[in-house]
RNA sequence: GCUGCUGUAGCUCAGUGGUAGAGCACUCCCUUGGUAAGGGAGAGGUCGACAGUUCAAUCCUGUCCAGCAGCACCA
């Protein structure tokens, strides 16, 4: 006699074992209809699902969010069995819901191509059309695992095969097809729906191994209904708009060529922009007592050999060598073995730590070519970089200390949300389990003392130690790691850092390496995407343009500029021969945050009319008003906190 | 690096086995116009690179380079 409690509290009760169906029709025949899945006891199972102890029940319509995950889910599943009718030589593999869609890996002699999409979708809708029920099925082990072999399915045996014995092998027939697969389901292939699209093919390796063969995979995105569907269509075209190196072209802010594979040549606009950004930097580590330092770019194999990065990094290193020299240097991939260097040069005593070491860091990294990507990952980059060196007592006032910087950071540029994510041993890595154990339980002790809440990342921490990722989504909804913080106890071992304690012994200390931004290059392409180019006063690389309407008016624009220019303002004059309607779109297409207006009225009376960015008023007021305001304006975050103070 | 796709003017893109076009941008001329495109003329391209097939290649084939999407990688 199961007693079943809805949402509302109230308890139903059967005889019997009951399922999903029976309950909902229960409740009334506009719930039988649109119950499409439910929870039991917040675990999402097939509606057919049979009940025999009490338990807590929500039923899952198209209207619930938690829809969306089985609609895709399902949606693969019909992807699946169209190509298989499609292509009956095809091989299924797995097909998951993911953000915003669903995939499926197929293997396949000759890959899909997006021509082949037509048809699929067309086949996709005859099934969906067909609306035939998703019968759950437990298999034994051994009969699946002969069934799918004796189909020439072999990955999926061998995805059985490896399944953990306790696990029941559940098969999920629709119609004539089947498909090894956990479900849940929803009732048929009616309730995927009609609105779902296929986006895009891609190769992804079997299991996610590169040394695995590459299967043909096809990404879908399927929504509730049309309306949802148009919407995120629309959000992608809106996000493209916004890409980083459409903007970077758009403003003439740098460019990339094949001469240069991965490494960004500045124009002036995005060099004023990456100064600024570089200037706000500096004055943020001096607050935060760090001292700046600048280190060589060529160094010797050995330093590398000795820091570890030789063996790991090896490959992905650029090497330099001379003819008349027998000698093998490296365009440095990272700071940190040159700042130990120079924490090594005299006598350290512990009075001096904690001791925060800065650079500007250029680094260069052979990446691999196809992880290129504009300039948010390049081949050469500059980082601002640190190394804090300290005792294990220090570790989590440091760390509390790192986090509410780069959080003031990140609101002052405009991110007032970010992730982080706690890192842990990876499986190849330097120094024993018990430094592990050591630097993990440090790490996990600091963001308790300092509030710092994460995600879980096994396995995923640098080869010397645990780490910290900070993570900011762009536009198209990619996450990038820029903030980090990693405690490494093993790169000091291995350069043998040391100082001398209150007991004058010698002792080894802790290194905590951490970058906010983490490269220049990557956040700026992060700051575009976030600002669509739009940028605020104190980023803008041209902060304000003074447009005459007539010759006439030219000498005073002139004067304006020159007036500006002096206030420490990027400016730039529009004297042509332009009326002044090509004037104001030409420079609100530049994404200018101001523009200056000046005709007759205003050369006579020394006045300017404002017009900002994406508004159509204009603000008549004096010169000497104008340059105050938008001096003030200009300042940069941290300098106008100071200022107010 | 792997799979697939792409590479024509500064940008967005047409196009053809007989050495190329449009719009915008650019230059010049006319226009002096009050808040998102005034008009006219002109200039601009080894059709990504190198081979091959062909009487003839920007177009067909191959190799390479670069870009894009995804995968893998990211100290």
């Amino acid at each position: 006699m199961p007693a079943i409690t809805l949402p509302d509290g109230s308890v139903r009760t059967f005889d019997g074992t009951v399922t999903g169906t029976t309950i909902a029709a229960s409740i009334g025949p506009g719930l039988a209809k649109a119950a499409m899945a439910m929870e039991v006891d917040g675990k999402p199972v097939d509606i057919s699902t049979e009940i025999s102890s009490d338990a807590s029940v929500k039923f899952v319509t198209r209207k619930d969010e938690d829809a969306l995950e089985m609609i895709r889910h399902d949606a693969a599943h019909v992807l699946a069995e169209a190509v298989q009718a499609l292509w009956p030589e095809t091989q299924v593999t797995i097909g998951p819901s993911i953000k915003d869609g669903f995939y499926y890996d197929f293997s396949r002699e000759k890959p899909f191509t997006p021509e082949d999409f037509p048809a699929i979708e067309e086949k996709m809708r005859e099934i969906v059309a067909a609306n035939t029920p998703f019968v759950r099925e437990v298999w034994d082990r051994d009969e699946a695992i002969r069934f799918f072999e004796e189909k020439g399915e072999d990955f999926k045996a061998q995805l059985i095969q490896d399944l953990p014995e306790t696990e029941q092998i559940s098969i999920y027939r629709q119609g004539e097809w089947l498909d090894l697969c956990r479900g849940p389901h929803l009732r048929t292939t009616g309730d995927v729906g009609t609105a779902f699209k296929l986006m895009r093919v891609a190769g992804a390796y079997w299991r996610g191994d590169h040394r695995n063969p590459m299967l043909t995979r096809i990404y879908g995105t399927a929504w509730r209904d049309k309306k949802e569907l148009d919407a995120h269509l629309l959000r992608l075209e809106e996000a493209e708009k916004r890409d980083h190196r459409r903007i970077g072209r758009e403003m003439d802010l740098f460019h990339i060529q094949e001469e240069a594979v991965g490494q960004i040549f500045w124009h002036r606009k995005g060099w004023r922009l990456y100064t600024v950004l570089q200037d706000y930097m500096r004055r943020a580590q001096e607050r935060n007592n760090y001292e700046e330092v600048r280190t060589p770019q060529l160094v010797d194999r050995a330093l590398w050999e000795a820091s570890g990065h030789w063996d790991k990094y090896r490959e992905n290193m650029f090497i330099a060598t001379v003819e008349d020299e027998d000698k093998t240097l490296a365009l440095k991939p990272m700071n940190c073995p040159c700042h130990v260097q120079i924490f090594r040069h005299g006598l350290r005593s512990y009075r001096e730590l904690p001791l925060r070491m800065a650079e500007f860091g250029a680094c260069h990294r052979y990446e691999p070519s196809g992880a290129l990507h504009g300039i948010m990952r390049v081949r050469g980059f500059t980082q601002d970089d640190a190394h804090i060196f300290c005792t294990d007592d220090q570790i989590a006032d440091e760390t509390a200390k790192f986090v509410k910087m780069l959080a003031e950071v990140y609101s002052d540029l405009g991110f007032e949300s970010f992730r982080v994510k706690f890192s842990d041993r990876p499986e190849t890595r330097a120094g024993s389990d018990e430094v592990w154990d050591r630097a993990e339980g440090s790490l996990k002790t600091a963001c308790e003392i300092a509030g710092v809440e994460y995600e879980y990342n096994p396995g995923e921490g640098a080869f010397y130690g645990p780490k910290l990722e900070f993570v900011l989504t762009d536009a198209i909804g990619r996450d990038w790691q820029c903030g980090t913080l990693q405690v490494d106890y093993v790169l000091p071992e291995r350069l043998d850092a040391s100082y001398i304690g209150e007991d004058s012994n010698r002792h080894r200390p802790v290194m905590l390496h951490r970058a906010i931004l983490g490269s220049f290059e990557r956040f700026i392409g992060i700051l575009i995407e976030q600002y669509a180019g739009k940028f605020p006063l104190w980023l803008a690389p041209t902060q304000v343009v003074v447009a005459s309407i007539v010759s006439d008016a030219g000498d005073y624009a002139n004067e304006v500029a020159a007036t500006l220019k002096a206030a420490g303002l990027q400016v730039e004059t529009d004297t042509r021969s332009d009326k002044i309607n090509a004037k104001i779109r030409e420079h609100s297409l530049a994404r200018v945050p101001v523009i200056l207006v000046v005709g007759r009225r205003e050369a006579e009376e020394r006045k300017v009319a404002m017009r900002r960015l994406g508004g159509a008023a204009q603000e008549i007021l004096s010169l000497d008003d104008a340059v105050a305001a938008l001096t003030k304006e200009a300042q940069a975050p941290d300098i106008a906190r100071f200022a107010k103070d």
